[in-house]
DNA sequence: ACCCCCTGCGCG
DNA sequence: AAAGCGCGCAGGGGGT
């Protein structure tokens, strides 16, 4: 069963049973307390609740101690479904592309519908205002006035009926239609992640920031200990040439321009002050340097005062935002969670009794190629533990090769010995070779390409269009910037059907994990799996539930009491089983999971 | 004071 | 010959 539901204002909301296509199957119907309506329908009916967006709904819920199974989140679905409309203009690549839908085009009612969602969505809550409800309540009472309830109801299911249209419409809708639902549960588990928070022990990782700057300086703005005796050192460096110049000041190791300048007067020009380019160059100061450039970055990226914004209680509750990325992986909003320096996994430790289950898919992106090419002598190799080692044979036994060929054929890579390993890969495996290349041609050409579960690729902004449209006089000479243009979008899509169909594959098995938890949770009598509290009053009534807490492309991370470490590794196992099999359907290539058990996430793997 | 873009680097 | 992909964030430096 499906039921529409929004808001309204105070405790209240507004709910309207659908019929399997979306239509209304009843009237409206107005409640005092929405979390106990939903509560009690997922007692008993298995909803499928369609919402305008989890930030105007779940957040709210979730407050109220109430978790649902299944969603149809409409801004979600609708990303997904303009997403691959605004591509028909772009011409559809065969084999990796859709053919035209059949959508019909967008009467007023429903462009007012939409405009009226986008109204709601501006007014929504950050997740970060979940942990604080004084806030939420402002911003949601705020949002109460400037959209009727009623009206954003009525809008939903206008919108939700023809997003089920355009999915029937598909190509293929079973798997559009997969992403979708995919997708929704997406935003579930972000939500629920943000709520259960990252294990963060603030001693931890303090110890390792005093352990390599120095003590956290008094004031904010100062350079701790070390940074400043390493910035001193390499200013000294540089003294010699800047005591010729007068009124130089002594050179700022976070200023490119003056590295470069300083760099120069004393003789050594570079195209930039990157790592790669730094490391080779004899200089006194470039040893101090890219000490100072590694520990600044830590200090500015994750030092104390990150410590002090994100970490409360013990736990990082980062911001997921579900399909942030064009080829569907989750972006997050504030304090870099999917780019935690692998050093301060020390910091990330299980509450005391419970343990980390840390689960990283093995090589997913060359597996998914594997997959997607339907390449045989290339899904042989796949069906191993070590994707690379099995393909060394084919490059003189050589696993280092064989992994720079797999990356250059999926990222476009073309230097080194790139080219030559490519040769190797196009003759030995020329289906997996053959599908990156037409997914490159494709994107070369200015049309779009899809993942496997049918998510599509930007088309070309009208500037590129411009840059490289063949020229009306075929005489007149070529802009040299469109076939740098040409093949910068070639490689993004011949990276995008990889990517993006990873992606694919590793929501489904996210969102599969939250399910198989679900019946662990309720095997185990700890509730009816669905209604979550506090965390604290959770650990106190019954020994605990598995938490999802982490989530970074292709790796996951449950929490939960120890007695259950093994039921969820099952489940992890179990999940990733269950994506490979709705993804890509029967195949030879396996989808291995490492799977650790600990206590830190730095001992994982 | 604020905004915007660039550079550089962390993660996958 | 050359430019393997995707992000978020901080700081510098120029603009207003």
């Amino acid at each position: 069963m499906r039921v529409a539901v929004v808001p309204g204002p105070g405790e209240s909301g507004l709910l309207r049973e659908l019929r399997d296509d979306g239509g209304p199957a009843r009237p409206v119907v107005r409640v005092d307390d929405l979390a106990a309506a939903v509560r009690e329908y997922e007692r008993s009916d298995e909803p499928r609740w369609v919402w305008p967006s989890a930030a105007l709904v779940y957040q709210r819920l979730l407050q109220a101690g109430v978790r649902v199974a299944r969603c149809h989140d409409v801004a979600l679905a609708e990303a997904l479904i303009s997403g691959r409309d605004a591509a028909l203009g772009a011409g559809a690549a065969p084999g990796t592309a859709g053919t035209p839908m059949g959508a019909p085009a967008p009467d007023t009612l429903l462009a007012d519908a939409r405009a009226l969602l986008k109204a709601a969505e501006a007014n929504a809550p950050s997740s970060q205002e979940l942990g604080q409800p004084v806030l939420f309540d402002a911003v949601e009472a705020g949002a109460g006035e400037h959209v009727d309830p009623r009206a954003l109801l009525d809008a939903v299911v206008e919108i939700h009926a023809d997003q089920l249209r355009c999915i029937a419409a598909d190509e293929h809708p079973d798997k559009f239609g997969l992403l979708a639902t995919a997708e929704s549960a997406g935003s579930l588990v972000a939500a629920e992640m943000t709520l259960a928070g990252l294990p963060w022990r603030p001693e931890v990782h303090d110890g390792l920031l005093t352990e390599m700057l120095g003590p956290r300086p008094k004031l904010p703005g100062q350079r701790p200990a070390r940074l400043a005796e390493l910035a001193d050192q390499v200013a000294a460096a540089f003294a010699k040439t800047r005591a010729q110049m007068p009124g130089s000041r002594p050179v700022n190791p976070d200023s490119p321009a003056q590295l470069l300048q300083a760099l120069a007067a004393d003789g050594i020009r570079l195209s930039s002050t990157r790592l790669a380019v730094l490391k080779d160059v004899d200089h006194p100061a470039i040893a101090p340097l890219l000490e100072y450039k590694e520990l600044a970055r830590l200090a500015s990226a994750f030092g104390w005062s990150w410590l002090d914004t994100w970490v409360r209680d013990g736990k990082f509750r980062p911001e997921y935002v579900v399909g942030g990325v064009v080829s569907g992986r989750w972006a997050s909003r504030g304090g870099g969670a999917l780019q935690i320096p692998r050093l301060l996994r020390r910091a990330v430790v299980a509450d005391p009794g419970w343990v980390l289950v840390v689960a990283d898919a093995a090589q997913l992106e060359p597996r998914v190629l594997a997959a997607l090419a339907g390449d045989r002598a290339f899904a042989d190799a796949a069906m191993g533990g070590d994707l690379y080692a099995e393909l060394a044979t084919a490059f003189g036994g050589e696993r280092a090769k064989a992994k720079v060929a797999m990356l250059s054929a999926m990222y476009g890579g073309a230097g080194g010995e790139a080219g030559q390993l490519l040769a190797i890969l196009r003759q030995r495996f020329p289906a997996a070779s053959g599908y990156v290349e037409a997914a490159a041609r494709a994107g070369e050409e200015g049309r779009v390409v899809r993942s496997v579960l049918g998510r599509t690729c930007p088309p070309p902004s009208a500037n590129w269009r411009a840059l490289t449209e063949d020229p009306a006089d075929p005489d007149a000479e070529r802009d040299p910037r469109a076939g740098q243009a040409s093949r910068a979008r070639g490689r993004f899509t011949r990276n995008f059907v990889v990517q993006a169909s990873a992606a694919d594959w590793a929501l489904v098995m996210l969102v599969s994990l939250r399910a198989e938890l679900a019946k662990i949770i309720s095997r185990n009598g700890a509730g009816d799996g669905l209604s979550p509290g506090p965390s604290a009053a959770i650990h106190d009534r019954d020994g605990g539930r598995p938490e999802l807490v982490f989530f970074q492309h292709d790796e996951v991370i449950v929490h939960c009491p120890q007695d259950q470490a093994d039921a969820a590794a099952e489940a992890v196992s179990r999940a990733a089983a269950v994506a490979s099999r709705l993804v890509f359907g029967p195949t030879r290539v396996a989808f291995p999971l490492s799977t650790a058990v600990v206590d830190c996430y730095a001992d994982a793997k």
